[in-house]
RNA sequence: GCGCCCGUAGCUCAAUUGGAUAGAGUAGUGGGCUUCGAACCCAAAGGUUGCAGGUCCGAGUCCUGCCGGGCGCGCCA
């Protein structure tokens, strides 16, 4: 079991010892939160459930903390041997665990197995996670590769968290805008295949419009030229479509994000549903008619104000599908639902969650969460770009130029919530300014020490896939020196949990950078080959677990592992 | 005007959902390769966490009010 859940329990069970006529069972469990305190000057473990247990038992929280201590020192001595170390009581009223080395070096031995980090706190949830989901009218461009790069990152950070994750991509293949798209596109062929349709006003530019509809000409000859203009304009519309979704599919599968779902709106609408729930608004009472439209009441369960989901020309509004579709989620078991969405969809996310409640899903199973603009720079120079100018940088050509690996790493590694600043000079250079290659360069090293273990006789024998993990292994070398880094393989678990509750996928790139600067301080410090064969032996060990625990954990954000730089 | 998000070292960002002395990188300064990869390590320096109050044993984090920035406020999506 974790050591968090070991103490945890240990705590609570000591708070009820001490105080269970006054403290409930479910408030001491609440209470008897353990934490990785900061400072390593405060332990490895630390709880301050005696601070809040002041106000409510009216003591003085030291003394409290020493009766609990007198308490757990008994349990540990006979139920957790050689666990602790020590337990301190510190002011204002902490109380500080320190785990003994042999607990550190049997971590070891679990991280070598694969899978460590993972939970169970997501058991039994089923998770539906919605990111992307861009207009199939262009190319995917850097502002979606951020969606792509943290939706992805969370899924597996929640899969992690023993949550069930099905990654769902919307496809928006219908209504004006792909209208819009077609006519755009119809534009061009007519030209290509001389005859003559103005652009649209407010249609779609880009090379790559004028590309497909040459292609289509190409194709096609003046075939489309004598079909009225509406089926031309749709005929070339569901063309182009297919068109821009096979290089969104591809692009998404190049930066190592596949999808469970592809969500067709155009097949949703026909099937009926989107229907069925304008049926079920009206029995329940939550729409009503003005101004030749319908309106939803969602202002009574939170908008700002009602909103219409039918236009008065009979025609549904964007939101009232997406609501259907949301509706749609829930009736395929999933227990909670996670959109990703752009900051320019704040108000939407609002209405959805009325609508949610609307239709009594409680509020804590819909998670509308924004993904910042991301905005790129070479070195002092802001790129603009627009989608419908056809002025972008696709995310294709950011990771041609600087890398899948670092532009993962850049997109996921800052708070979502927050505006990113990509500077593509920066994550290019393979240099210490670079985050994600200092964290790679740890596992070239792991690499290169077992490498050259495995031209010394002594242990090249145990050696398999690059990895010395040899069945009987006595670590007893590995000390205080090795502490730190365990410290922090001993943080991973509460690092994942908190990053799938919070859905917060940077901390786990916080974490990952903290690791190998520890790492890169010892491997500056000690040697893992030496004459010291038995030393060797635990510290190749050590080195074979991080390698297994490095390449596991980097792949949760989508960033590979190397071997060699 | 109303709503949401943001404001932390010169710059780019963290800070374990209210914890202990606010941390990294970068730029600049000084030092370290005869042994597993120097894409690295070590040291010093850098701060009134936008401002002012409030709650609390404890506030960058929570509440109120200002200041400054972004986004939204459509029968577009």
């Amino acid at each position: 079991m974790d050591v968090r859940q070991t103490l945890h329990d240990l705590v609570a069970s000591a708070i009820l010892a001490a105080f269970g006529d006054t403290i409930s069972p479910e408030d001491a469990s609440a209470l008897a939160i353990v934490e990785m305190p900061r400072d390593q000057a405060h332990g490895d473990l630390a709880t301050s459930a005696c601070l809040k247990l002041a106000r409510p038992l009216r003591r003085n929280p030291i003394d409290i903390a020493d009766s609990l201590t007198m308490y757990m020192e008994g349990v540990a001595k006979v139920e957790l041997p050689g666990l602790l170390d020590d337990i301190e009581v510190v002011a204002p009223g902490f109380v500080n665990f320190h785990l003994g080395l042999a607990f550190f070096r049997e971590l070891l031995k679990t991280i070598s197995k694969g899978g460590y980090g993972s939970s169970e706190i997501g058991a039994g949830t089923r998770i539906n996670l919605e990111f992307v989901s861009t207009n199939p009218t262009g190319p995917l461009t850097v502002a979606h590769g951020r969606q792509a790069a943290v939706g992805d990152a969370l899924a597996h950070i929640l899969e992690h968290a023993g949550y069930e994750v099905s990654r769902e991509y919307y496809l928006n293949d219908t209504g004006g805008q792909i209208r819009m798209l077609g006519a755009s596109v119809y534009s061009h062929y007519a030209e290509a295949a001389g005859g003559e349709y103005p652009l649209p006003e407010n249609g779609y530019k880009g090379e790559y419009i004028d590309e497909i509809g040459r292609e289509l000409f190409e194709k096609e000859g003046d075939a489309l030229l004598s079909l009225p203009e509406d089926a031309a304009i749709e005929q070339v519309g569901r063309h182009a479509v297919d068109k821009i979704v096979a290089w969104i599919k591809a692009d998404l599968e190049a930066f190592r994000v596949r999808y469970d779902t592809w969500f067709s709106q155009k097949t949703f609408e026909e099937s009926g549903e989107v229907a069925a729930l304008m049926e079920r608004l009206r029995r329940m009472d939550l729409v009503y008619e003005k101004d030749g439209a319908v309106w939803m009441k969602v202002s009574e369960y939170g908008d700002e104000k009602d909103r219409v989901v039918v236009k008065s020309d009979g025609s549904y509004t964007y939101r009232t599908p997406d609501i259907a579709y949301h509706e749609n989620k829930f009736a395929r078991g999933f227990d909670s639902l996670i959109d990703l969405l752009g900051p320019d969809h704040h108000g939407h996310i609002i209405t959805m969650e009325a609508a949610m409640k609307a239709l009594s899903h409680p509020v804590e199973n819909f998670h509308g969460l924004i993904v910042q603009f991301c905005s790129l720079w070479r070195g002092e120079e802001k790129l603009k770009m627009s989608t419908r100018a056809g002025q972008f940088v696709t995310l294709r050509e950011v990771c041609d130029e600087v890398g899948i690996d670092a532009t993962r790493y850049f997109f996921t590694a800052r708070k979502t919530d927050a505006p990113l600043e990509f500077d593509l000079e920066l994550a290019k250079r393979q240099s210490m300014d670079n985050p994600v290659y200092y964290i790679q360069y740890m596992s070239a090293r792991l690499s290169g020490v077992i490498e050259t273990a495995g031209r010394d006789e002594r242990f090249a024998g145990e050696i398999h896939d690059g990895l010395f993990l040899p069945g009987e292994i006595d670590l007893s070398p590995l000390g205080a020196e090795e502490e730190p880094v365990l410290r922090m393989i001993l943080a991973l678990p509460s690092v994942i949990e908190k990053s799938a509750q919070a859905l917060e996928p940077h901390r786990l790139c916080g974490w990952l950078y903290d690791l190998a600067c520890l790492f890169h301080h010892y491997y500056a410090h000690c040697r893992f080959v030496s004459q010291d064969a038995a030393a060797s032996r635990a510290r190749l060990y050590m080195a074979s677990a991080l390698k297994v625990l490095l390449t596991e954990t980097l792949a949760l954000i989508g960033v590979s592992a190397p071997e060699k730089m």
